[in-house]
DNA sequence: CGAACACTGGAAAGCGCTCTCCAAGCGTCC
DNA sequence: GGACGCTTGGAGAGCGCTTTCCAGTGTTCG
């Protein structure tokens, strides 16, 4: 019983009695119309359940009511595993419920955009023509250009995580290092001697910090060298890291996220280690995976939710004011203290 | 150095000398052009820079190249943590990986669409409007009028997971029954003499179907009654569920999902049983917590990604084919045996 | 050698909407 | 009572693109 083609705004003028105009007026809640002429408008809105069609609209107004997340992840080939990885990581779930978490009740969607370098200048352009109103950039390589690129076409953007090179784009991040220094506080708080580190690859600014900042924080307290192990931020790269830390007889370590940590923690039992007696344990990013450890992971929180959100607001009033200055917000990290350490 | 207005096809058609037709045919790659044109266009695409504009273009061809992933939530309200537990869980991501897989590569965009029962009729009309070229539905609703309405309309639509009502859309699903029977065949080979159920909501129909699956087969092997608790898929849920279940002194217990299968786990150590010697766990989804369990889950595999693949392929299908038959894709689940069971 | 025919490229009509004019209507003030 | 300002609604020009229709050109065949 639906008819094929969808009422169009010239319909509903018609059916009202009035012009296309005023329909769009009474649509958009704009102008002073007269009340009598709104109520008809809108029953005849009402009569032919029309529905504004938001591409046309867009083509006018060049808004789109659209924000893009973006994936960057420059190299990758179609079906690599690790894209697969990404998605499958609770990392990619919570910014997008972050972000979703502002953009909903603002009435703004969400489109995915996964591009790899040969695909900047087609995204940079479907921006530019209005496909997106701005973007929310996931740079997954450690040196990308995309936030750049973004910044010359004058396209708002926020970043998740600090650009490995300075750019005129705003970011959230969290202050890693900050969050480092406080797991070596905890280390050597418990009375730790000797502590190391497994950290995530050295060419991603996150793991970077983590890196300076327990360092720093070890020499801090008199440790001027710290057995340090690089793993990928997987469960098994964190296993493999802690398997070739056995000799060192440490009695604690900080393990640069949850889930190498969890790696860790299967090594150390294997081992006959008892956790956190004979070798104290702590993670970064407070995952579900630190509250189902056994034991409970001591992890560093990593608000991710709330960054996320945070950047949706950034990029929103950016896009409403694209001349705002470039602003940037870092979270602190909270030590949550379990059993691990 | 980047003018304000973007190139458009009229500007291209300028510097090659020809006519917007013509730039608008060798863009598109239709009709014969001669060949020296043909060249003189795209050099003139080069030199301009120009990226044709998909609005505009969307808007007379009422193709968008975009797909919708809509998740259906019925009745929550904008914050509800609810929403916050469903991205964090891998499940969505996965779900996204996998349509990403098969979209990614035919150059089609993912929208990411949240809507409850208020905005069914908005999204129809926006997606009646061409916003979208198809829709992947997640339900989450026990009864949800959506994908009734979709198929009203005519939009190409795939459902992940069977609907609770029969609704000529196409769905992936996995066969939840036989999942189900597979834990319970392990069970009892193992010699589990008293067999529990951990569930998931009553309501949901992958649950029912679990449920239904297990005590079928169960029966089957001579267990006319399995003692039941229902849990809501959390970890939390899990323990609890567990708890409520230790004074049936069970040896074996299946768990309808993973993560509350990791609470099942520890309450069984705080209570002092071995895994699998004292009780046996079986676990369903084989989700990265799995692996990471200790003892590592037996669990039933659940190819989301594979599905979310085949999703997005039958959507595709349909819609280059709107007329194309109905048809759905079953899964069949494997048993993945670890230490648990 | 002229007519029929393919083929190519241009002109122009929209797709559905917004928004800037502009005209009409009305009240107000000198 | 006339001029002015203010409110209100309509007409119409696009937004950038696709696509139909048609004219022009070169080719082939009777």
């Amino acid at each position: 019983m639906q008819s094929h083609r969808l009422p169009t705004l010239e319909d509903v003028a018609r059916v009202a009695g009035v012009s296309r105009a005023t329909v769009s007026r009474v649509v958009n809640g704009v102008r002073n119309v007269d009340p009598q002429l709104h109520e008809l408008v809108w029953s005849a809105v009402e009569q032919t359940g029309y529905v504004p069609n938001q591409v046309a609209r867009s083509l006018v107004t060049r808004r789109s009511g659209t924000v893009a997340l973006v994936v960057s992840d420059s190299e990758t080939h179609d079906d690599d595993p690790f894209m697969s990885r990404f998605f499958a990581d609770p990392y990619f779930g919570r910014v997008v419920g972050g972000l979703m978490s502002v953009l909903r009740p603002a009435g703004i969607q969400l489109a995915l955009q996964m591009v790899g370098a040969p695909g900047h200048k087609r995204l940079v352009g479907d921006l530019r023509n209005g496909q997106a109103d701005g973007a929310v950039v996931l740079s997954l390589p450690a040196r990308d250009p995309l936030p750049g690129l973004l910044a010359e076409a004058r396209i708002p953007a926020v970043l998740i995580g600090r650009p490995a090179e300075p750019v005129p784009v705003s970011y959230v991040d969290l202050a890693n290092e900050a969050g480092a220094a406080l797991a070596a506080d905890r280390l050597v708080e418990r009375g730790c001697q000797r502590i190391g580190m497994i950290s995530g690859p050295a060419d991603v600014p996150a793991s970077q910090d983590r890196i300076t900042g327990f360092r720093r924080a070890m020499a801090r307290h008199g440790h001027a060298w710290v057995p340090l192990r690089q793993g990928n931020f997987t469960q098994d790269s964190g296993e493999q890291a802690m398997r070739s830390l056995l000799g060192e007889r440490l009695d604690g370590v900080f393990v640069a996220n949850d889930l190498m940590a969890l790696g860790v923690l299967l090594v150390l039992r294997d081992a006959g280690k008892r956790v956190p007696e004979d070798v104290a344990v702590v993670g970064f990013d407070d995952s579900s995976a630190a509250l189902a450890a056994r034991p409970a992971l001591t992890t560093v929180r990593h608000p991710l939710e709330d960054m996320a959100a945070e950047a949706a607001k950034l990029l929103l009033a950016r896009i409403a004011d694209p001349d705002a200055r470039v602003s940037s917000v870092i979270y602190e990290p909270t030590l949550v203290t379990r059993q691990s350490a």
